[in-house]
DNA sequence: CGACACATGTAACACGTTACATGATTTG
DNA sequence: CAAATCATGTAACGTGTTACATGTGTCG
């Protein structure tokens, strides 16, 4: 669905042609995601058959789009609309981490380790990036793109540290005793 | 991809079939995201397929599978492998606000505060769910995935308040005066 | 001329969703 | 008996990826 309405949103800045509108896409998340060319080209078709973009007349071999009426007020809704939790896909670290925890034979903190690694790289990553950064004023919207990608980055460590210790503390609360087993069968 | 994985995962605890692993699937992630039931049975074809899974000899109607060496491999792979941020989906709400920056007619504080309003109201519900939480001691994996979500929940929360800000010091640091037109003439 | 950027598309496939179709078993 | 739960599947469609095919223009 982003895809969609990326495309839409761009389309309202003036009529563009599928090449344009993939370099657009990216340089408006400064380059964090790629676009698929193909992606862009179906993804046209779909809305062109949706009657929210209209191809202009081709030339020099180019198929520009403008976006219509329709498009603009789907866009208008896109923008009006929260992203609600719902709508988000499912987070496949936590779905691993979960899934860890009842499977017989993994080793959960070395899982937790692991990615907690990964994350600290990917966070170092970012912060280069943010020093050396463009430094343009007009790149804004890359400033913003990245800093979510850090929040993000910084809530998943925290996460993985709340899991390690919520783990050990498991583990260590519940040396099975002689007193415990009475405990259960007394319960 | 990581359907198929936790698939992989349930079926590491034994044998099971399709409606079990829908059942287990939601209860290992304490019904935070469902499960499609076609789903389970396209990707468990598509596990058999590739001889990750094997079906054993049906029974009343019901068609277990269990998990196979190369299935379990692959599983180990999987836990011993970081999710990188490269492997996640494009985030959409940043994509959102990237693109709401240089959009004609869009009230970026608008945008910002309706995300932000949803972002708290989805907080109040998780930590509503913690707590008359099952207190099912069992219920560890159920813990850490409300954990995650109220982690990506208020690094969000923080990131739009970073937005807003960002915005609003853009927008008085260039009031456009005779001295500014001057400057940018001269440069 | 050869490589590269520009430009448009198609095919095949994985993943994900909703909806539909079918039947057995259980339980009020 | 009727409704709910258990159980298995298919169809259609949207989204996303990789790879392939094709052609123009430009520049070293």
């Amino acid at each position: 669905m982003s895809i969609r309405n990326s495309l839409l949103a761009l389309l309202e800045r003036g009529p563009m042609h599928g090449y344009q509108l993939r370099v657009a896409f990216e340089e408006s998340v400064g380059g964090t995601w790629s676009l698929n060319i193909g992606q862009v080209y179906t993804t046209l078709a779909r809305l062109e058959r949706d009657e929210l973009v209209a191809p202009l007349p081709e030339s020099e071999g180019q198929r520009p789009y403008e976006i219509t009426d329709r498009g603009r007020a789907e866009l208008a809704r896109w923008f009006a609309t929260p992203i609600e939790r719902s709508d988000r896909p499912r987070d496949e670290l936590a779905i691993k981490l979960a899934l860890a925890m009842t499977t017989p034979g993994v080793d959960l903190t070395a899982v937790v380790q692991t990615q907690r690694v990964a994350g600290i790289r990917a966070l170092q990553e970012y912060t280069r990036l943010k020093a050396h950064g463009s430094g343009d004023p007009d790149d804004l919207s890359w400033l913003l793109v990245l800093e979510a990608m850090i929040f993000q980055c910084e809530a998943e460590i925290r996460w993985l540290d709340f899991c390690e210790s919520t783990i050990l503390r498991k583990r260590t609360a519940r040396p099975v005793t002689r007193v415990d087993v009475h405990e259960e069968t007394g319960a």
